[in-house]
DNA sequence: GTCTATAGGCTGATAGAC
DNA sequence: GTCTATCAGCCTATAGAC
């Protein structure tokens, strides 16, 4: 594979560093520029319309690069695709990991983790649109599916850690996983197409991210303390008090 | 409800009635009969693959009909898809209101637009992920932007009405509908990709949607209670006791 | 209404000069 | 490493026979 899967590298264009200006203006850069300017005009195309919708030369154009750079460099479109991918699962991924080593108490980390996802928004507001895109396709991305396993496993364990530790009442990992997870997923990757309906006036207002995560950390904590009684309307059979 | 607005079905009465078998076993339907398989089998491919990724060839294929039949009863590829698209989210819409307006009570219109839903699911698996692949789109339906205001307005009200009631404490209603319509719809719209993924053995197990709605149901009532004090690690500025 | 045949456009990939 | 030129493949839409 080209340069190990592109790990690690950001969607920033750091250090594309200039090689010579040339006489229709554009620049010609060294090959890891290519590489990252590729990797970047991609990830904004493929998250904004999805990998079918965009012609290989889309891409080429957004970078200042040749089109068949990206089968030198890629092998391919479905190459560049996987490589964008499987470098952003792995690095949320691994954020997400670091985030729950750090908290101590599962409230505490349940925050580090929400925290974090709002660090994966600031850094690159695309790829939750890229993540949504990729979970609801056909066939996933075989690559990626181990870092998604991790994802799910990260939630789940801050749940039984949260039960272990008294702090949240007895509920199962996963559901909580999803509401958690899910809802602020479904938030990201839903704001570039509001923004565009806003700009159009077909929406009334934005909701605010940073508002929404506080709305949902206060939600979790209280819905899941383990003192207070159940829900007043309704008792289910199996609830504790 | 879902009728005349599937372009064009006008007089529209069902009954895929048979007319004869031919040679090859295939068989000859009404138009009408024509219509709905196709409109079937684009629902299923769309959602499984998505919009671009689907040859209109293996609609007609899929519904047992001849490819030219898919301009001539929907005026080309997106004229289909337009018509399940608008259809569908407006089925959706006039369900979650006729669910809004039966329950009396905040806490029970909110069982009751989960309810609704779950019914969805049951009804057309597949629509949560039509649903999120075009909320995702570069530019979403426009046909279809009405209905997703009123559906987004049918999770505010609720809001706003148990605020009114004093059933739930003060909150962002915008904050509540991603929470709750976004973590639902997540869950929906991945869950014909987890089947498959188990399918291939790459996933654990798989989550149980009964279960899911059912703790998002109490987390939400428990979580919103205006009587239980603000989460013990932290308190914010202008948390009500 | 249904079907066949075909036109015409666009796409991804590569050979080969630089 | 980069770029130009080119090609084969596939896709949607339609004209016209039935």
């Amino acid at each position: 594979m080209s340069r190990q899967l592109v790990a690690g590298s950001r969607s920033g264009r750091a250090g594309a560093r200039r090689h010579s200006a040339r006489p229709d203006g554009r620049e010609r850069r060294d090959p890891e520029g290519t590489r990252r300017a590729l990797l970047g005009a991609a990830t904004r195309l493929f998250a904004e319309r999805g990998f079918d919708a965009v012609p290989i030369g889309a891409v080429a154009a957004e970078a200042g690069v040749n089109k068949a750079l990206i089968s030198y460099h890629f092998g391919g479109k479905r190459g560049l695709y996987r490589a964008i991918l499987v470098s952003s699962f792995a690095e949320l991924a691994a954020d997400l990991k670091a985030a729950e080593a750090e908290g101590q108490g599962a409230a505490r980390t349940l925050r580090a983790l929400l925290a974090c996802l709002s660090r994966v928004r600031e850094r690159s507001p695309e790829f939750p649109v890229l993540f949504v895109r990729e979970v609801l396709s056909h066939g996933v991305e075989p690559a990626a599916l181990p870092h998604m396993a991790e994802i799910l496993g990260v939630t789940q364990r801050v749940a039984r850690r949260g039960m272990r530790e008294g702090a949240f009442r007895r509920v199962d990992p996963i559901a909580m996983h999803f509401a958690l997870f899910g809802s602020v997923v479904y938030f990201l990757a839903t704001e570039p197409a509001r923004a565009r309906a806003m700009a159009g006036g077909q929406l009334p207002r934005m909701p605010d991210f940073p508002q929404f995560v506080r709305y949902l950390e206060e939600l979790t904590l209280r819905g899941l303390r383990p003192d207070s009684s159940p829900s007043p309307a309704r008792r289910r059979k199996g609830a504790r008090a």
